[in-house]
RNA sequence: GGCGACGUACCCAAGUGGUUAAGGGGGAGGUCUGCAAAACCUCUAUUCAGCGGUUCGAAUCCGCUCGUCGCCUCCA
């Protein structure tokens, strides 16, 4: 049974789908107004992983995830850039989907955008309005929250705790401070569409109630989102889709923020790293791992260092990198130990790691407890590996085989592990050779000195190469088949 | 001020009523190696912010204190 934490109680539940083996979902994306930075990654990638395992499970998962391409931030940069909002939408889109793929994430079955469901919206405001809970207001359009007295239910407040502390912005024409807006008149210089209400744009919240109800119907079983949208924009879409609709979603689902210097990652707090700005000087692999080891509720780190020419440096980033040059390392090594052997007759039972990952998973997608069990079975294997007389060799061969198998759906639950290691490993090489300024070629040149040197017993003489090489960060590895190399993470 | 979390070793981080408190990093020894690296082994929290309480039994539940953070305004 698979166990999920749900906001809205407060505590992890069975999850109890509407329609067995099925899963609607719906993911609050991102508005694009900017490049996505490592806050984004970490939502998405949480859901992500949380999509990877239910499918896993063998359930049909339909996820939305929307795109909000229309908004004050994207309307303002618009005019700081001298160019129409929609065009710095569809740059910031595009971005978007690059960067998401480049981490891995799935894309979602259905990306609706804003601008596209203007209709839809206009829909759901109109049942509003039939309902009395939307009033017009000088070509503006409210929710009335009196009107929907469980209101705050999500985020845990009362309309009163919620009263206390709203205001009234200048040029609103509310009823009430907790009413929000529908439905925003035009004002000059703004896109614009009709709508009964005369001409205006969607406010933020409305568009996912629309969206959500056009792709997923009545109800549907999850909607996830970061915790900062729990209040207000989770707790609006709740009043605008029960109140037009009656229903909405089963189970709250929300990931934790990332956190630098103490402080919340967020383009208003000018703290950001963006997604590519990790990727200039790591692998999204290791951004990726980095925010997996950690609950998907939990707050994140992600330190930002000053190197000794006072450039940004990555320590966790650095370490989950390394962390991931092991797995694929160890999953090089079982590829060659098990490439050339036949296959066992019988596909080897489950090994430890499979069931240990699966009951991890199982329990509120605990990532980081999954990750834990991987060490566990690498550990294992590399051990299996060093030493031929571990077990008898059918078994061996038997372990072996189950640990890559198993290893590998890990991999693919989580969304790491996925390319060939030597891949991985070598684009690593490169990247840390060009951190450091190694040349390769020189590297090579230096062993073959070094192999002739102790191939004529001078071993002061390779100790000296292995030391100058070591001072420039090249460690290298006298293996059976030669000299191999590699920079020191 | 209101609401909600969190505080586990030098650092990161699982565990939320019951065998020895996962795992990683770092550190200290060791095996292997001509020397190394990698890999592996051993050690590194009688204890879970503090103080009370409930219980046969608590890091896990309750209360208080201290500290940190998030939301309450755009936010992944």
């Amino acid at each position: 049974m698979q166990r999920i934490y749900d906001t809205r109680a407060g505590k992890k539940v069975d999850l109890v789908l509407r329609e067995p083996g099925k899963v609607g979902m719906y993911v609050c994306g991102v508005t694009v107004y900017d490049l996505c930075h490592v806050g984004h990654a970490r939502t998405l990638v949480a859901f992500d992983v949380i999509v990877r395992h239910l499918r896993a499970r063998g359930l049909e998962v339909r996820l939305v995830r929307n795109i909000t391409d229309v908004d004050d931030k994207i309307i303002r940069k618009g005019n700081a850039e001298g160019r129409p909002a929609a065009e710095v939408a569809e740059c910031y889109a595009d971005a978007m989907s690059t960067d998401m793929a480049a981490l891995g994430i799935a894309a979602p079955d259905v990306e609706p955008r804003a601008t596209q469901h203007i209709a839809d919206m206009i829909e759901v405001i109109r049942r509003l309005e039939a309902r009395d809970l939307a009033y017009p207001a000088e070509g503006d359009v409210y929710y009335s929250v009196a009107g929907f007295p469980s209101y705050g239910a999500l985020s845990g407040q009362s309309i009163d705790d919620l009263q206390a502390g709203a205001r009234i912005e200048v040029g609103e024409h509310k009823k009430s401070p907790l009413d929000f807006a529908l439905w925003k008149r035009a004002k000059p210089g703004e896109p614009a569409w009709e709508s009964p209400w005369g001409p205006g744009r969607p406010g933020w919240h409305i568009e996912c109630s629309a969206m959500s109800h056009r792709y997923l119907g009545d109800s549907f079983d999850i909607h996830g989102g970061g915790s900062d949208l729990i209040f207000p924009h989770h707790e609006n879409e709740i009043a605008q889709s029960e109140g037009a609709f009656g229903s909405f979603a089963h189970y709250w689902m929300h990931s934790g923020m990332v956190n630098f210097g103490g402080e919340k990652m967020s383009k208003s707090l000018g703290n950001v790293v963006t997604i590519r700005r990790v990727a200039e000087t790591h692998d999204l692999e290791a951004l990726r791992l980095l925010l997996i080891s950690v609950h998907y509720r939990s707050p994140a780190n992600f330190t930002i260092a000053r190197d000794g020419a006072g450039l940004a440096v990555y320590p966790d980033l650095d370490e989950a990198e390394a962390r991931l040059d092991y797995f694929y390392r160890t999953l090089e090594r079982l590829d060659a130990f098990l490439a050339p052997l036949a296959p066992p007759p019988a596909a080897p039972p489950p090994s430890d790691l499979a069931t240990n990952v699966g009951a991890a998973m199982d329990d509120d997608f605990n990532s980081a407890a999954a990750i834990g069990h991987l060490y566990d079975a690498f550990v294992l294997a590399n051990k299996l590996l060093d030493d031929p007389k571990a077990m008898p060799k059918p078994e061996r061969q038997k372990a072996l085989a189950a640990i890559a198998r198993d290893a590998r759906a890990v991999g693919a639950t989580l969304g790491i592990m996925l390319r060939p290691p030597a891949e991985f490993l070598l684009s690593r090489r490169d990247r840390l050779c060009v951190r450091r300024t190694i040349d390769r070629a020189v590297v090579e040149a230096r062993i073959i000195d070094r192999t002739a040197a102790r191939k004529a017993k001078e071993f002061a003489r390779a100790d000296e190469i292995r030391a100058e090489l070591k001072a420039s960060g090249v460690e290298l590895m006298d293996t059976p088949t030669g000299t191999a190399w590699r920079v020191a993470g």
